[in-house]
DNA sequence: CCCGATTATTGCGCACTCCGCAAAAATTCG
DNA sequence: CGAATTTTTGCGGAGTGCGCAATAATCGGG
């Protein structure tokens, strides 16, 4: 009956390893391979589980994938709530989201990961992907449209206000991760989203000519 | 090696037709009875072609219901396109929108399909789909960014600007569309659509409450 | 109008996916 | 420890998506 608390029993967390390492091998040999040479079987053995196992898991290869992306945006959501009431609103979205994203910026800075990210660049470029991952972002978008909803005192059940907000939060993220992956010599994804939240947060007003 | 020309020969009007009946018929199948109960061959036996010339055309179930909304998306992209120039890029927006809105909108007002609208509401929240949904919304959106680059004068490959608004633009209206199949007396998408774009225009500033 | 060239449709086969079901293994709790 | 709960696993089957090659339809020049 209880909805998300965490018993933190052995069994809770041995469910927990299991899905993420689940999730991580399906990303690496994705990465690898292409996604269309990884078979359920090679990830359910790489995380040592059986073939069943991993479709009590995920619906799909896909949704593995995406799983990681879902916990990041669930942790922005809950960090934009812990942020101060007082705050002005995209002051608060542009902060959690620089705090989530810096976090896993430097933490696997290696020179070597240089084909990695040429990998990643062909694995968000998977048609069947790219939809599991905007599903993924909708899916989340509900629980962010929720906490903007409570900052803001709006209802997300009669304002298109928080959804609004969301959908285009979720939208800039997108937009702004991708021209980052594109990017040859890869800079920073924080100013990138900086700008982006910024630039929305006025209107998106047409930028004067900065050539 | 020609892009979009029309050859209007009597073989492209024939596979237009097809793929649009095939994309229809996923559509009303899966409204009347559930994704889950069609199949391939189904959509292809109403359709009058065989199973495997459904994909021929489309890779999925999925992928034909969503034809059909990248159509429109399109149509809205090449009406931007078609408006006046010095126009202000938001009001351009709005009215290429509400225009492709209005279109299909009292095409088909029957009092009979209030069981229509119930199975396009199962529809919409199938996981499945609205991830196909999504994707197909992506798809479109970079064609829309191109649009919004020509108008502003700026780079889709260097500036985040028109990537950033076709994102928000199209996040607008699925919201709006959502929030309007879950409204029960359905008013006018128009009204929710205008509504949306002038939030967003506005930098999506906290509502002042309006209860 | 007809015939060769081009293009679409179709049937077949196969690898893979996803899920229901029930047995086996693991974990929890009294 | 031992029974109850929950998870893992193997099996089986319905569906899917696509390559391949044969067949049918359309096109375009003579």
């Amino acid at each position: 009956m209880e909805s998300d608390d965490v018993p933190s029993g052995l069994r809770e967390r041995k469910k927990r390893e299991t899905r993420i390492a689940l999730s991580w091998a399906a990303i690496r040999l994705t990465v690898e391979r292409g996604f269309d040479n990884v078979r359920v079987e090679d990830i359910a053995a790489e995380a040592g589980v059986s073939p069943r196992t991993f479709n009590n898991y995920f619906a799909g290869k896909g949704e593995a994938i995406a799983a990681r992306q879902v916990e990041r945006a669930r942790a922005i959501a809950e960090e934009l709530r812990a942020r101060p009431a007082d705050e002005p609103l995209w002051e608060a979205i542009t902060n959690a989201a620089l705090a989530r994203f810096a976090l896993g910026q430097d933490s696997h800075r290696e020179p070597a990961d240089q084909q990695w990210v040429e990998g990643v660049r062909l694995m968000v470029s998977e048609p069947a992907l790219q939809g599991e991952f905007l599903k993924a972002a909708a899916a989340v978008e509900a629980e962010f449209a929720a906490v903007v909803a409570e900052r803001t005192g709006t209802d997300p059940e009669l304002d298109l206000y928080p959804k609004l907000v969301a959908a285009a939060v979720g939208g800039a993220m997108a937009v702004a991760v991708e021209h980052w992956l594109r990017t040859e010599p890869p800079g920073a994804v924080t100013d990138l989203l900086r700008d982006a939240f910024a630039q929305l947060s006025q209107g998106l007003p047409t930028p004067r000519r900065t050539t």
